[in-house]
DNA sequence: ACCTAAGCGAGACGGTACGTCACGTCTTGTC
DNA sequence: GACAAGACGTGACGTACCGTCTCGCTTAGGT
């Protein structure tokens, strides 16, 4: 709500309806499309999602949200595009502290609306193969950056020099993934991170 | 009603709509609305899921169907109650082939309709807290008898002492779950045991 | 509600629900169910009177209403004739009195409770023949009845010698009826009897 | 949407469902449904008038039926604002005659179509308020253009002086309804006719 | 004293219609 | 040609009654 042109408003004390601004399509009504996204996701749940609410809340046309975004799938896909968080995978020298950074950052994310977002998305997934398979493929992107940790930490000897380094990885992100999806975030993570860094080896 | 002979009953074997049974459930009716359940999911997959489309299949009136079953979630947990597999929680003395035969077991299980029905349960769990809430029931309830095997392997010294046994149960079911929703459940997992029974040990 | 039964109210102070009294009809299942078609039609038109209510309101069962009262025409039958008013023809010895008499005492009736359920009657005569047939009977019957009083004038020189008795008396009843329908029952009808009654020669 | 060829529709002549003709009401749409109504009326009666079976026979949406005719009354009222007879009430200089032509006129037009819907009316207006009211009007307006004819024979002299010549009018008028409500519309009115123009004057 | 027959309450059953909502497609008129 | 507006046919939603049914109980009258 506060996004959409103060200066304007101020000025005209008349909201504006938004027009064509010809041939192409037109920025402000993607930013108010997402934005009621966004809004309706925060107020009623993915399930209470509608086109046709967002089309309400925007003020925009029917057909100008289906052009563009012609599933609730692609809204949401769109959606975290603009929103997507930017994690930190720094090296500390030690796999326990950076898992710990990573996952209580991460955490910290998802706690806001990101959160939500990304719920969504993982929902409408069980439903949309487009959205499945954009999920899948983001899954083995962060995938393959948490491995690096893990593969850091074997060049130091921190877990076994054998073992594939993706399969802690791939734990420890199903184990946040389970967190998020089962309104689990607050529950303790830190013992999980000890396992996952065989730093109980005493 | 009289006119509906029974001699015609017996010799043509029509199967003959359902009616009351008195002032109870009719347990026919129950099999008939389950098994339509199933076969719809079966053919359009949780989301093609309709209480109408129910009904139908199941020829059984709307309003029957609501009496016992308000909502789609209700339907879902009553088809896996119905549906639900016997898990097998042998104890081979060692942890790692504990887990072989656990997951294997469970896996097979999963790649059939069993898995389909589940996969819809933690679906509606999404938008439904009373399937949230069972289903947080059922998986604290499955990850205790999978935390015994831990515990197990604990007592012969196998994985630390000072562990919770619940956190690399957890690590496993959160797996295979993340495995049934991918549909990745052909996927090896071997490796993933073979870290969590702690046998890279040499 | 007052009249089931209040003495074995009074006595056992439980309800008691009523059971059969052997194989014929039990009077006060009548009652009740008379009764509660009465009071729903009182409290909600005779649009909101639904079989179910009936039953459920005279905490009867619904085979038991059907049993006895197959339609809903039958039950404002059963009810009107449990209630029907008893009119009064008087001969006052000039027609101009006795109509003046019989129109004032069958509105005062049927602004009472009387006047709903024979509403109810005519509306019901429109989509169930038997109603309506049932209805023409009873207003060919008291068409009759208001004759006379025009007969009897007619012997007494107040209206044409050569005229059908019964033309003038039903055009008063069509009059006395569509003032029903129509909820006109306040409105004047002294200047139409004036009419009828041929008073206005001078 | 792009392969139900043009060519096809060209060459086959296929009806072509409906469609939005942009934001205002489609008067094809409009026309369909209310034949719908006037076909199901004539078949089955107003009480097998369903909002549902009107949609379904003019294959419209139960949206579509509902945006413009919120009640059943709605599309009485308007069927028969779209059928209403156009009334004669000519002046031969004779109250007889004129009464004579009018209601003969009157009688014709409701042996059509025309008394059926006007009887639906009548019967809805017993269960919806604004059907009432639209009736109360629509029958005070029919009132007054017939007491024009009383009036005219009232300054000829053929009815007295001092009366109000709406009430023979309101007299003529609730026997016509009568006859057309009970199915009388055989009957014999000339006599009642004879009363009413005071004809019997010798 | 038993037995049968019917009435009774309760309420489940397969249906139909209700009125609402959202879907995705469309056409119009404005910019 | 993009846009807002919103009508359109479709079809699912969850509710209310319909009229039929079966149950388990009660009572009366015949044996």
């Amino acid at each position: 709500m506060m996004q959409t042109g103060n200066e304007e408003q101020q000025q005209t004390k008349k909201p504006k309806a938004r027009h064509s601004i010809g041939a192409k399509k037109n920025p402000q009504t993607e930013i108010a499309i997402l934005e009621a996204t966004a809004q309706i996701i925060k107020e009623k749940g993915i399930s209470g999602l509608k086109m046709e609410a967002v089309a309400r809340k925007a003020k925009a046309g029917k057909a100008t949200l289906y052009r563009w975004w012609p599933t609730r799938g692609a809204l949401l896909l769109a959606l975290y595009q603009r929103k997507k968080p930017q994690l930190n995978y720094a090296d500390t020298g030690s796999l326990h502290e950076d898992l710990l950074h990573f996952t209580h950052d991460l955490i910290a994310i998802w706690k806001g609306e990101n959160g939500l977002f990304f719920k969504a998305i993982i929902a409408e997934s069980q439903s949309d193969p487009d959205v499945a398979e954009q999920l899948k493929r983001y899954h083995a992107e962060r995938l393959e950056a948490l491995s690096a940790l893990f593969s850091r930490a074997q060049t130091r000897g921190e877990i076994p020099q054998h073992e594939n380094p993706a399969i802690r990885a791939e734990m420890l992100m199903n184990l946040l993934w389970q967190r998020l999806l089962n309104n689990g975030l607050e529950e303790d993570i830190d013992e999980h991170i000890l396992v996952l860094a065989n730093s109980d080896r005493k």
